[in-house]
DNA sequence: CTTAGTTGTGCACACGTGTGCATTCAACGA
DNA sequence: TCGTTGAATGCACACGTGTGCACAACTAAG
């Protein structure tokens, strides 16, 4: 099985089990391998016979590109990266969704990587070089400054999205994690309710701990006027089970437990909700009032019709890709920090 | 920039934008590059001494092998394919998850590639072949025969998982449909429900397919006595929207409408349910049960506390793996169909 | 017919690695 | 001392492609 050639009648060297290669299609052709090589890229000084000739070739012996051996000439790949930790946060998903198929349709792979361990986030982008990919995209964690210089010497584009740090040579794309704070607060304060909450993940995360701080700026006034009340509530995870464990335990006292919660995410709030209504037999909005953040599918549901401020996963998803095709593309960009707009949704929850 | 090159003193050709590579590391070592490769891969027969010593120096250049030339010189890579299409059923998201980490976990990596485009299918599982992939998942989709010969002949695995397709040289691995479809009967039949009915996408999936016909089976006899009544039910998408029209249009009628409903999925159930409790003001299960399947996450939500039949999105990326490792091993398999058990749960929609 | 310009194609090198085989060297028994 | 053995390492080739440069053929102008 190892090294097994076989001499054929005319002299040429065979491996066995070798599979259809651009020397095949060249000699098939009665071309050059160069010529091969730049047809199968359209290249434009190939003349239009040749071309039309040896692509056809080409499609009847079945011969398609080693991508492998050009990324290793060209020494740069077309894959790019995404670092992302487990596909359990729904609003992620949607845009890893929209991602990928922006990225495929760019003419890109997208290689998938899981850093659910946070230690392994260093290695496992230093990993990823090792494929020569064309770019990263980092839903997850955050990468450290010796990273970023290592892919700043390969001169390979990382953008981060919805995440906190600033690192040199990449471009960071948030949604308007403020401007959705404000428009939150804005809401609750016009329905009437006095007693105000914030309910974020213990130990908080970036984009969540901006949304509520913003919040809270914005009641500030009213606070000090005394004519509401605030407090900040905290769950255990980041996920349906942690607000609906919030709510059984916030929501409890009816007389004093907050009659108006913004969430520092959609999936929190859901669970929050059904806290209230099913186990608590609160009436939202009636008794409750609830804002989420992101709008995902699940808001929109029947079951739910939560109130929330909406980031688009889909141009969040091509704002990331413009930005990885520019600087792929050469385009000597500085690190730039982008925002995303976003959009107040009004349904039934407030 | 391009081209550019450098002697540098020692007489030694030098490239300006390049990286460490393993010649660096050989002769800051003062070893061969041999040397180098083997310590890199932990070779039996370096010494001790010396591949201590190499891969400290690699460690200090920051040195890593490059994939893509490794994969290059192998013939082969450490990617495994993914085919998908888009991020959104449920189950399928979850079995992704499980089954990234179980590839990573193997020392492979996960290539992702979305078919939403079935026409598309074909191409993309080619184009797979060319980054020399070590084995492919299909979750979405059914090969072209065609396909599979192509994939034979360079003898790469394909398993194809919850598909229709028996594709030669793949392996398919499916949950227990027919079992499930017995269970859901069953349980329905227990419940006393009289105008039973099986809800599914318009022109249907295999996987749900199977389930329906199972159920049918089951039932059969006391359909035959005339004792019960059933329907076979219509939506127009395989997800919460189409199960919530379909709830509109099919259980408008109180009467006649059917009071058991077994869904070819979960996310299907969610929106039936929602449309019946909060569309029509039906109770659940008391005018209506529901069964699912899959035992997707937001079944054992408080909302919902569905009733269904269990497929372990874990296990199902075990089988997926552990059966993968083996064929890229090298072991000779038959093409096999590979059945995981299913469990019913029994929550509160029953 | 000569010369300059244009268009199409081939030659040959480089990309960075893994590995079969040869080679070196030390240890050891006779 | 010599021959043998085993361990450790180096040499050299192959993997399949892209591309700068040279070169041939052909056209057009003088």
């Amino acid at each position: 099985m190892s090294g097994d050639r076989q001499k054929s009648g005319n002299g040429v060297e065979k491996k066995a089990h070798q599979v259809v290669t651009s020397a095949d299609v060249a000699r098939e052709a009665g071309v050059s391998r160069s010529t091969v090589s730049r047809c199968m890229a359209d290249d434009e000084r190939i003349s239009e016979a040749t071309r039309k000739r040896v692509q056809e070739t080409a499609a009847q012996l079945g011969y398609h590109v080693n991508k492998i051996a050009s990324s290793m000439n060209r020494r740069k790949s077309d894959l790019i990266g995404l670092v992302t930790s487990g596909l359990t946060d729904p609003f992620r998903i949607e845009f890893l969704d929209c991602l990928i198929s922006q990225i495929q349709q760019s003419g890109y792979r997208p290689l998938v990587i899981d850093v659910s361990d946070p230690d392994q986030m260093g290695i496992s982008m230093l990993n990823l070089l090792q494929y020569q990919v064309a770019g990263v995209v980092v839903t997850s964690g955050s990468p450290s400054p010796e990273v970023g210089t290592h892919y700043l010497k390969r001169n390979v584009p990382v953008v981060l999205v919805n995440r906190a740090g600033r690192l040199e040579g990449a471009d960071v794309i948030n949604c308007d994690n403020v401007h959705g704070g404000e428009l939150a607060a804005d809401m609750l304060l016009k329905s009437g309710k006095k007693r105000l909450g914030f309910l974020n993940v213990r130990g908080g995360t970036y984009s969540g701990n901006v949304r509520g701080e913003a919040f809270v700026s914005r009641i500030a006034p009213r606070l000090a006027d005394g004519e509401i009340s605030f407090t900040s509530l905290v769950c255990d995870s980041a996920d349906y089970d942690g607000g609906f464990h919030a709510g059984l335990k916030y929501l409890a006292d009816r007389e004093n437990a907050p009659d108006g919660i913004f969430c520092a995410k959609d999936h929190i709030a859901l669970g929050l909700m059904d806290a209230a209504r099913f186990e608590l037999g609160l009436k939202v909005p009636g008794d409750l009032a609830v804002i989420g953040f992101d709008d995902i599918a699940a808001a929109r549901q029947g079951a739910y019709q939560l109130t929330t401020v909406r980031q688009r996963a889909d141009q969040l998803a091509e704002m990331t890709v413009e930005r990885l095709r520019r600087r792929i593309g050469g385009d000597a960009l500085g690190d730039e920090r982008l925002v995303l707009p976003v959009e107040f949704i009004r349904r039934q929850t407030v």
